[in-house]
DNA sequence: CGCGCTCGTGACCGGGCTGTTACCAAGTCT
DNA sequence: AGACTTGGTAACAGCCCGGTCACGAGCGCG
């Protein structure tokens, strides 16, 4: 039985790899999440009966029991969602079936916003919090999750799926200056080794679709990183 | 906001075969349904009278009873429609003498969108609220359930069987992305095994037949998926 | 038995996205 | 003011992804 109350939400997350597990716990929590790791598939069957959690972050592949094992025993005592997370390649037919219930999954090497993204996506349907609304706004720039659209103003900007993700980060983070380097590790993929130059790119792109009608946005915190707010009197 | 929902229908599942079990369980739950599942046909009528369900999902081939026998029992007590699952090539007579009542059957393999949408349909007819209306619709598209039957601005418009579980799919979904992978799960049978590439062919087709005379309706989200809705200004 | 329809796969092609580089503008320090 | 640092933007090439076509298998129907 789902909690339905306000505590924040508690993940399991197993990996057996120690990159990765920490990874994932360290940055999960930091969004507010509480986070329990296991390094097993024993491990997390364990610990989900000694402390059961509002949803599971599954490495398909583990040393002792495999993804797909692991989840059905998590199922035999109690209904729990699971984010698979999988390689790009393999297991492609397998991963398939996997999303179900209202399961969802994500091909390493992934992107902790999308990582983020998904859980929130899938603990919202589970939860059965008004089955439809996913929705940010910030001034009168609004994102809608569920539709993938964004719209300024009530007009439609179309986005490429990174400046998406990207956008949807500087949202949730509204007010709040974020460095590249924090950028480049949130809506990048883990194992991108680029400059971050491209972070610079890409907020070029968002400004040109976002403020080509509409006052800027996207503000530049010198020295410091980007900063998504509404215009001050000032600017 | 509180679900205006006037408590979700009760289906009771039995099947022995866990993952066809689970995989039934967990995607019904999703589908807004509130699912109990039973391995055995007495466990099923245990259950059953405790707690009586709406309908009940009956696999005809059971280890200890068979499936209808169990239904014999089951409506002993109390009047209960009930869906079967059949093997494709086994009883097909018998099953199909037994459908008479309102019941309705599904032969395994099957796709989720099927089990679904028979089990609304039995359930429509059987509680009789509304009499026959199953129509779905989005902008000038129209999709009438009982007939089989869709219209594109009034014009009928012949699609295969596969082409229409994946238009009904897009149609309840409608305003949401769905990723390849959901499409694959819910349209096509549990067992297949394909490539995603066949998705995109079918999409193709629908675009062909849905679109060859009106604007856009199915729209790629690259990276993501498909989303069905009306057009924009924009676009 | 064969015709035709439908389903599923593989291959090719085109376009858009991604990430880099280079150059220019703006800001900052001395 | 000059030099250096930092950020903005445009241009470009590679590549991945999706769309479509075409072919083959399976099946039902005549």
């Amino acid at each position: 039985m789902p909690t339905t109350e306000e505590s924040a939400p508690r993940l399991l997350v197993v990996d057996d790899e120690p990159n990765i597990r920490e990874l994932l716990s360290v940055s999960l929590r930091f969004s507010g999440f509480e986070v329990v790791a296991a390094a097993t598939g024993r491990d997390a069957l364990e610990s989900a009966e000694r402390d059961p959690p509002d949803l599971v972050v599954l490495d398909v592949m583990l040393p002792d029991l495999d993804g797909f094992q692991v989840a059905r025993r998590l199922r035999e005592s109690r209904q729990v969602p699971i984010l698979f997370l999988t390689a790009r390649d393999a297991l492609q037919d397998k991963v398939a079936g996997l999303t179900l219930g209202g399961d969802d999954y994500v091909t390493k090497p992934f992107s902790l916003e999308e990582v983020v993204a998904r859980i929130r996506s899938v603990l919202r349907r589970t939860r059965g919090d008004t089955p439809s609304a996913a929705r940010y706004r910030v001034g009168d720039l609004e994102l809608n999750e569920d539709a993938h659209e964004v719209r300024r103003g009530g007009r439609l900007i179309e986005l490429s799926p990174t400046e998406y993700k990207l956008l949807r980060y500087l949202m949730l983070n509204s007010g709040r200056v974020l460095s590249k380097a924090q950028i480049l590790d949130r809506v990048w993929n883990y194992d991108f080794a680029g400059q971050h130059g491209i972070v610079e790119s890409y907020v070029s792109f968002l400004r040109h679709k976002l403020e080509s009608q509409g006052s800027r946005m996207i503000y530049t915190v010198r020295g410091l990183g980007y900063i998504l707010r509404e215009p001050h009197e000032g600017d």
